[in-house]
DNA sequence: TCGATATATGAAGGATCGTTCAAGCATTGT
DNA sequence: ACAATGCTTGAACGATCCTTCATATATCGA
């Protein structure tokens, strides 16, 4: 995060300050990121799978599911539920979690397809 | 990773092994964790915005575009390449950078839109 | 050939993250 | 009231990540 001008030098000024204009803005790229970054925990990852699966269900049934114990299952939800992702309904002692919204579902299916796509081909270019 | 008996009480074990059935291989979630990682930070995340917008530039420009020094611009983009988010053209001293696929876009929007759809509401369920 | 330019990379430092252990609260059953 | 259950939380440790600095490679111009 650097002052507007930085000590770079620019082939194509024009272009380097309309999409500069056109970036999104810093409190969005932030928010971005953050749920970008929900999604980059494999155990996270396999607790929003085993939701869209699932539909509702209460921790410790998610823990076993996801392989994880009881700790890092309510961890990863309280993440999860602060951004939004999830929302949670409780019962006495219950708490059972589903899935937020429907976006959440629709970036993971096109991730999914990304990471076929692109499957087994990785390295440099 | 815990082997595949865990001492977490379960209390739909039916659905809790049919859930774990349906779930992605191991194999899919750490290479859809790791395609997330790259997008959970801001840097990253404002170059891929910038070459949605832009099409296709170069280092420089990136870096001049994104407020990231060259160093951090190059790092960032060899994390990219190395994911096949992006491909490079070469030419000359130049690298061209441009987005591999059209995923990356589609995810791009969506995420954009959850972000907007839940924006200013953030907090504990 | 020599210097400047455009990009790439390794290593180091500090920050952030995930996991675990221990303890905490609220609810249920006896 | 007491113990057990289901879940939550805080702190600590180790691992990972991002940034920066320095250096390296390759190309272009003089």
């Amino acid at each position: 995060m650097e002052p507007d001008a930085c000590s770079v030098p620019v082939v194509d000024a024009e272009r380097v300050s309309s999409v500069r204009r056109a970036l999104p803005s810093e409190e969005t790229v932030q928010d971005l990121a953050q749920v970008f970054g929900l999604l980059a925990d494999p155990g996270r990852l396999r607790m929003m799978a085993a939701l869209l699966e699932g539909g509702e269900m209460c921790v410790c049934d998610l823990a076993a599911a996801t392989g994880q114990s009881m700790s890092g299952a309510s961890h990863a939800l309280r993440l999860l539920r602060m951004r939004r992702v999830v929302k949670v309904r409780r019962s006495g002692r219950m708490a059972y979690y589903q899935l937020a919204d429907s976006h959440v579902r629709m970036l993971f299916d096109l991730a999914i397809t990304h990471a076929r796509h692109t499957e087994g081909e990785l390295g440099d270019g």
